[in-house]
DNA sequence: ATTATCTATAGATCTATAGATAATGC
DNA sequence: ATTATCTATAGATCTATAGATAATGC
């Protein structure tokens, strides 16, 4: 490795291929793509998905509007890949929790709750505000949804393993899933408004909360 | 008052004055501009505001997409009118139960918790989910804002007068206010992913959830 | 030669206005 | 005459492609 090694695209450091971007910025860090999605979690999160055009989210990563199209094939893309990114992290955790088993079904609930709110709301882009977006239900996001009904059900299994859930009917532990999955969803809501609370003592709050509701 | 007299502004019977329509459809006895407040309220609670064009919302309410501009100055007087018919009922009731000042506070944030999500989950576009668009923040829509201030202020309230919520400090009473307004906002995303459930047992179990939140 | 960018633009919208038209009302 | 609608369209987008250009790499 010479000394004009650097992380595959990245753009760490002066004299990079191709032709100069018009506007030249300083270097972020970020690669060009990295650099596009960051502008359309920011733009999709605070306008809307349909409200944000090309040109602004290329624009806002430094580049000229058609420039975009080398990195990725549309906006359609960039919001798939930033669903994902967003809800890959949770299921991961809830997976671990779900293995877990010699913890209390009800410390492990209170842990992911208090973690799903601080991924959601603790990034600098209220990334979780991107679920509520009514253009998500499409069918193109299918993937998404996929993994977010497999975090809800190990929501759901977590609040069947509790105490006060193992004895509950099917449509009574649906229902307290939902109130629970509702309560989380509705905090990205509620950050959205006030950002500047700081997201850690409100993941806890809302972890507490979750528990009332799931009836421990 | 002769055989013709007609409730203003209704299509109740045959003749009518101006040009036919294009297309005829059976009366559904709303005025024009209502049936373009329920056509806006439908395309914009399932597709969005933006992704929402006023041709769709014209042509779904029986007329051109002209024509629409005899009723409304444009989508944007749409949404505002949607939005405050919307919370406005939810304020006027929270007002009501305020003053009721015999009842005890537990009771009545639990009844204001209820009609709130029947309010904005029982009809039949789900208006509720009108809210979570994100071009709801934009300053045009400070009216609405207002009044949703104002409703939650309310529920500050009623949680403050209860047993529980007396002895909490200021910091403590907004952030389980903010938990439950979070949770009613919730609700309705939990609604829109699932309209089949009937909104009146969810609105009960929903309060019931707002009073374990509360601390109650 | 390869790459990352640019500029330019065709084609497809979408909004809001202008002006015509087809009813009823008097 | 008044009204509610229509058709037509100008002007303003917005997306995605074509083709040119300005770097580095060999």
């Amino acid at each position: 490795m010479g000394p004009c090694a650097t992380i595959e695209g990245m753009g760490t450091s002066g004299r990079r291929v191709g032709r100069p971007r018009a506007e030249r910025r300083p270097d972020s860090g970020l690669s060009a793509r990295d650099e596009l999605l960051a502008a359309a979690a920011e733009l999709f999160t605070t306008r809307g998905y349909a409200a944000t055009t090309t040109r602004a989210v290329a624009e806002r990563a430094g580049m000229r509007q058609a420039s975009m199209y080398h990195y990725v094939s549309g906006k359609e893309e960039l919001l798939a890949e930033l669903l994902e990114s967003t809800v890959t992290p949770s299921l991961a955790f809830a997976r671990e929790l779900l293995a877990e088993d010699r913890t209390p079904a009800e410390d492990r609930l209170w842990d992911l709750c208090r973690t799903d709110v601080q991924l959601l709301c603790g990034g600098p882009h209220n990334l979780g505000g991107l679920y509520l977006l009514p253009e998500v239900r499409a069918e193109r996001f299918a993937g998404f949804h996929a993994v977010r009904a497999e975090l809800k059900d190990a929501y759901r299994q977590l609040i069947a393993a509790t105490e006060a859930g193992g004895a509950l009917a099917k449509s009574e532990l649906d229902l307290r899933t939902d109130l629970v999955f509702g309560l989380i969803e509705g905090v990205i809501l509620v950050h959205r408004s006030d950002p500047e609370r700081p997201a850690s003592a409100f993941a806890e709050a809302t972890a507490d909360a979750a528990l009332r509701i799931a009836g421990i």
